[in-house]
DNA sequence: GCCTATTAGTTTGATATCAAACTAAATACA
DNA sequence: TGTATTTAGTTTGATATCAAACTAATAGGC
């Protein structure tokens, strides 16, 4: 009935989403990376080089949190930085052979978090609650 | 179609409320009050006393978490710590005088929330909504 | 072609957060 | 009753995160 609840609901689903991202990963040796560096390695195997701006924009998070995450990846040796020949302010970031390795794990753990989040929940359920999730979204 | 987008919608959403809130209680005074010492005063509101493990559960923080919250909500004046004079191991938190003057701003910046969050989301989409994100929170 | 404004990224300082180690107190059990 | 275990909370150390200040480089207007 209290439709506060579904404020804390959505908290918590976003929570146990996190939590299970980052056990799979660390089951598979991933030890040390978060959510906010999957989603910018998730990011690079779609786009192949990004920016510092571009993958702030991407992950909805500072460009100084950016750098601190990049900078780790950078010594966990996934990704390289290169700064742009031209505009030499610009500094591009990509995926190292290492990185790109974890392509299939990144494949894996992304479809086994979407068949526990969707179970036993119908394909029209999914629809209408993208639907009206995407209304709420607009309202802010 | 992308039932991914629903995972990155809920995390946005979840943001777009905290900064509302936070926003909202910055308007009004309360400078650096995050969420989380937003959900302990509002917990506090409704049951006038509760331990610190209380709290760590309500709020789905970790007890060390919780020990720093609560300090700065002393140090601000909203909240008093007092031990148990049965269990000494136990600490009491409570809202001082200055803390539950809160309440009716709380319960305006959580109803302004709400409107924003419900706007132009009927009453059914609202049940459907509850109805569905229970069912996810249950799979994990 | 200069000075100014803008832009991309980094550094710095502060806070939230967690996990692990720790402390102190209560409980169990032998 | 005395030791071992459990429990409540704090401390410590590490990381993520943001905002503000900063640096370096480009772009714009005169």
């Amino acid at each position: 009935m209290e439709t506060r609840d579904v404020i804390s609901l959505i908290s918590k689903i976003r929570e146990k989403v996190n939590r299970f991202i980052v056990a799979e990963l660390a089951e598979n040796g991933l030890e040390g990376i978060g959510t906010s560096h999957g989603d910018i390695i998730y990011a690079l195997l779609r786009t192949p080089r990004l920016t510092m701006a571009e993958i702030s924009q991407r992950i909805h998070k500072d460009k100084s949190t950016v750098t601190a995450l990049v900078d780790k990846l950078v010594r966990l040796g996934y990704v390289v930085k290169e700064r742009d020949q031209v505009d030499a302010r610009v500094v591009y970031v990509a995926l190292t052979g290492k990185g790109r390795e974890l392509e299939s794990l990144f494949e894996a753990v992304s479809q086994d978090m979407l068949n526990v989040f969707y179970r036993n929940v119908s394909e029209q359920e999914q629809q209408e609650l993208l639907r009206i999730l995407e209304k709420i979204h607009r309202n802010f």
